[in-house]
RNA sequence: GGGGGCGUAGUGUAGUGGUUAACAUGCUGGCCUGUCAAGCCAGAGAUCGCGGGUUCGAAUCCCGUCGCUCCCGCCA
């Protein structure tokens, strides 16, 4: 090694060793007869002195390196001069007085500091994602990806799962994302998909006999990005075999719980993980993944504003729609704009408008629609939002889908204004109870809500036949400060049944037998119940490193448009690759 | 596919039709033996994303286009 230890792991009891550290400059401060460098490497930061009295090399080689220059340098560690130390730093007890210096590389200046953040354009940090990479931000977030997924290695083996790994290269089936595709050479023609999930795979696995399974699996979905989305992204996949519903929740809770404990700083606002189902989501939240951090909750109003003479609630509700509300404490006084940017974002959901209602302080009320409101009434709707002197009430009629939505952002906006949000706390939570099926009005059929392998609730199994809205399913999702963290089930494993829910969903049988019908057969062959669930890394990740996007928990991350800006991919091919994988290319 | 925001020295910003495009930081040089966002002095550094148009005159107005980003659609 041309080290001897790391820059961050020297400290007072070092004092009189004589080390060699090798990093980056990470600052240089040149006092004319005595030059201090931050050598900084991936464990830390130690104070360089290099003084020409002890030795005029090392001081005539600090006086020509820049910032990230590659040097390496021996010396004696020594206790810094009283007061001089510094107590912001992990080693500012102490600096290593040079002997010798020498520059392993010199570096250009780089096109972003790395010992500062200067709120670069992403796109900039990107294209150099490996200088940005050597910054403390990042560094650090690497460091809780890496905890998390060791911890969940360590936790599930001794738990006697077993890791395996699935293919990379697999079979395209046109359900839910689009398929990543690759081109078969020796298949002209042909294509493998890049999987979506091992979803197939791992019950391919309980049919093995393999009892417990999971994987750090890539996964792979050719969609447009968001914050939380990637083109390609980690999950844990995991899956076992003889469980109930009930199995694989403990055992998550119990990983997810020791996971934070392990990689970060963040407490666990409720434990156990509180869990509302499906339809209580919605009702009180107004999404299916709640932000569990603050209260909020949301006010069916419509039977009482369904009585009033504002046209808004009374047609919203003969319209089969309905009028919802979100108290806002402390929030009467809102101005005018105040109110405007709110009703600007209810609309950016759908609303057709935003009603509301403020109590104020000495019991009078303020609101645009007062007058169509009788004295008892308001009242009524008071009463039913636990309105309390001061406060504000948020009002959006609608179908129940726009509705929740603009109330959903509304909740998290009032949330952010009225500072209810700690940032050391993540809220975990279940979401339960699922329907089976959902009606695709364009298409005029049953999709699944989940997949298509998630197996409808024993006791609802009947109503596949007469009634499959009805259909609660044995799915389960993981839910964290708003974002969906984990989705699972438990899985058919009885060919009849699966072949009833494909049937459901408007697979015809020779579809079914060519693309899963691998998987049909198999359940023929011996198959035990099971279950599992796929917790996404990298949201998990960003969470626990409180970033507000999953890029900054990727090494290497796409942009928006799906490309990486470091390397320029994706990229043009030679026209002799096309021609062996027999691909003409058509850019009209 | 659609909507919003952004694009000006290496970086972050200011600059809403009129001299030489400003500030901070970084960079280069000089001075400086206890700094740690070191300090002081001097200096270099911008075809204002790109293309077209309007105008006597465009960073600024208009059209198009590219890139980044946020959102909708999409994401079993």
């Amino acid at each position: 090694m041309l080290k001897t230890c790391s820059c961050g792991e020297l400290s007072a009891q070092d004092a009189g060793r004589t080390v060699t550290l090798a990093g980056w400059v990470n600052r240089r401060r040149d006092l004319g007869g005595l030059i201090f460098i931050d050598l900084r490497d991936r464990d830390g930061i130690t104070q360089i002195v290099a003084n020409p009295e002890i030795s005029p090399a090392a001081f005539a080689a600090a006086g020509t390196v820049r910032p990230e220059y590659v040097i390496r340098v021996k010396g004696k560690v020594r206790l810094r001069p009283a007061g001089m130390e510094n107590p912001d730093m992990s080693t500012g007890e102490i600096e290593a007085v040079a002997s010798q210096m020498t520059v392993l590389n010199p570096a250009k200046t780089p096109p972003i500091l790395i010992s500062r953040e200067e709120n670069e354009e992403e796109g900039l940090r990107l294209r150099y994602r490996y200088l940005d990479l050597r910054r403390e931000r990042m560094q650090r977030n690497m460091l809780i990806r890496h905890r998390a997924v060791k911890f969940i290695r360590d936790f599930l083996d001794e738990r006697g799962f077993i890791e395996i790994e699935t293919p990379i290269l697999f079979k395209s089936t046109p359900e839910g994302a689009r398929d990543y595709l690759v081109p078969s050479r020796v298949h002209p023609g042909k294509f493998y998909a890049l999987p979506q999930s091992p979803q197939q795979l791992k019950q391919l696995l309980m049919i093995a006999g393999y009892e417990r399974y999971f994987q750090i699996a890539r996964c792979f979905r050719d969609e447009d990005q968001r914050s939380d989305r990637q083109p390609e992204f980690t999950q844990l996949d995991l899956e076992m075999s003889f469980v109930e519903r009930e199995d694989i929740l403990q055992l998550t809770e119990e990983l997810i719980i020791g996971m934070v404990a392990h990689a970060c700083e963040k407490r666990i606002k409720s434990v156990p993980f509180p869990r509302l189902s499906h339809a209580d989501a919605l009702d009180r939240y107004g999404t299916d993944r709640p932000d569990l951090r603050y209260d909020l909750e949301l006010v069916d109003l419509t039977t009482i504003a369904g009585r009033s003479r504002f046209r808004v609630f009374t047609r919203a509700q003969a319209a089969g729609g309905v009028v919802k509300g979100l108290r806002s404490p402390g929030c009467a006084d809102y101005s005018r704009k105040q109110m405007t940017d709110l009703e600007t974002l209810a609309k950016s959901k759908g609303a057709k408008g935003l009603a509301w209602l403020a109590l104020r302080q000495d019991g009078s009320v303020r609101s645009p629609i007062a007058k169509f409101l009788a004295e008892p009434l308001m009242a009524e709707l008071m009463a039913a939002a636990d309105m309390e002197p001061g406060d504000l009430l948020l009002m959006v009629a609608a179908d129940r889908e726009v509705a929740n939505a603009a109330l959903d952002v509304l909740r998290g906006e009032m949330a952010r204004r009225l500072r209810l949000i700690d940032p050391d706390e993540v809220a975990f939570g279940w979401v339960i109870d699922f329907p089976l099926f959902e009606w695709n009005e364009k298409e005029a059929r049953w999709d699944p809500s989940h997949h298509l392998f998630t197996a409808p609730q024993v006791h609802d199994i009947p109503l596949l036949d007469s009634d499959p809205g009805a259909v609660m399913s044995d799915q389960y999702d993981l839910v964290c400060n708003g974002y969906e963290v984990g989705g699972g089930s438990i899985r058919i494993h009885q060919r009849q049944l699966q072949e009833k829910v494909m049937s459901l969903i408007g697979l015809s049988a020779s579809s079914a037998q060519e693309q899963f019908g691998h998987l049909l057969e198999a359940f023929e062959f011996g198959t035990p119940p099971h279950g599992g669930i796929a917790p996404g890394i990298d949201r998990l990740v960003m969470l626990l490193a409180g970033e507000p996007n999953i890029r900054e928990v990727i090494a290497f991350p796409k942009s928006q448009s799906a490309t990486d800006l470091m390397a320029n991919a994706p990229s043009t091919v030679t026209p002799e690759q096309l021609k062996e994988l027999h691909i003409k290319l058509d850019l009209t």
